[in-house]
DNA sequence: TCAATTGTTGACCCATGGGTCAATTTAAAG
DNA sequence: CTTTAAATTGACCCATGGGTCAACAATTGA
């Protein structure tokens, strides 16, 4: 008996192969075909796994934003105060493997396509939710009550700009760069005496 | 003799419709017979006036560029004093008929043919690039010089991000908030004394 | 009034790609 | 082994949609 049933090591493989055809071919480009070839298998194996292209995308998202996930919280585990806790959050969000070009079109593609496919909505909305939550429990011990919210949406704005940015003129805008946009913008805005 | 050639005339409408159904059908269901029909007119007319689809959505994107070119304008005109400027450009990025989910979704998809429409990615360097100008004309007469260029990002990731909220989440995200944000970032980040 | 140009249409072609399916291979279970 | 189920394939179907084209309508200018 397998430790993981081979249903579930192809699920992940071709989800994963979605992603990565994603990133280089936008929504329209990735054909069904082309990921399964990605994955090294046949078109119809993609459609034994999952029911339909929109399922194999929503599989896909949620696997990227899951990895993403995973790198906020390992980065929490080693963080002690409020405001460590606050840079853990911002800088998964801009680790290597996340902050590229290609990984922002893909991205990019699932986005634009969430206002006409409402799994991809609810996945959207989880992680935003998501974020907030993280960014308020880190926010409430730094700063007033009132002023929470606001903040957390700026930072995520913040970042999501950043994103697009990258997805858009990959020239110029390097990880230090966003980096530094973001740890200015909380130099600025959080009390002064801490950090 | 007519003022504007009737070319002139259908060119508009037809490209003015692919953004219209950009905002509902998203870029794979903007086919050329919706653009068509809701222009009133027939598919042929459309690829009589347009090379291919890809012409088509790159004049729409122009046009829209255009649309938000002359907001800025406009409001640039009432403007004495560089931070009167400053919120020129901004208020211009969130008036009432650009700031609507459908015109955000219409941008989104155009965003994520981007990386692979070069045609499309020369609009947007256009479009950062003088969005920069823009901000830094008025940031040099109030920032020291060397932090000009981190603000002006800054300001532009702000607002694309808070754009792409809207597309991507439209419930809750109003233009009072998002002009509220932008108002917060800049009393942060700006000199006290002014304002 | 009559070319000549321009605008406009709808029929047609054809590649693409999502989705179905029957048939085959491989593996598990008894 | 054998049987049952799962995995896998590739051929096939068919709707869709981009693009072409010949023919027709309207407008212009002489």
């Amino acid at each position: 008996m397998r430790l993981t049933k081979i249903s579930e090591i192809r699920r992940r493989e071709l989800r994963r192969a979605a992603f990565e055809v994603l990133q280089k071919e936008g929504m329209a480009g990735a054909t069904l075909e082309k990921v399964a070839t990605h994955a090294g298998a046949s078109k119809g194996i993609v459609l034994h796994y999952f029911a339909n292209k929109q399922e194999l995308f929503e599989h896909a998202m949620r696997e990227a934003n899951a990895s993403l996930k995973e790198a906020v919280v390992e980065r929490l585990h080693g963080a002690r105060t409020p405001l460590e806790r606050l840079h853990a959050i911002i800088e998964a969000n801009f680790e290597e493997r996340f902050f590229q070009p290609s990984v922002c079109h893909a991205w990019l593609s699932l986005c634009a396509e969430v206002p006409r496919e409402p799994q991809l909505a609810r996945i959207q909305t989880i992680i935003h939710a998501r974020m907030r939550s993280n960014l308020l429990s880190a926010l409430t011990h730094i700063l007033p009550a009132g002023e929470c919210e606001a903040v957390a949406l700026a930072i995520t704005s913040l970042i999501d700009g950043l994103w697009l940015r990258l997805g858009l003129q990959s020239e110029g805008l390097t990880r230090d760069i966003a980096l530094a946009q973001m740890r200015d913008y909380l130099v600025h805005r959080l009390p002064k005496t801490q950090d």
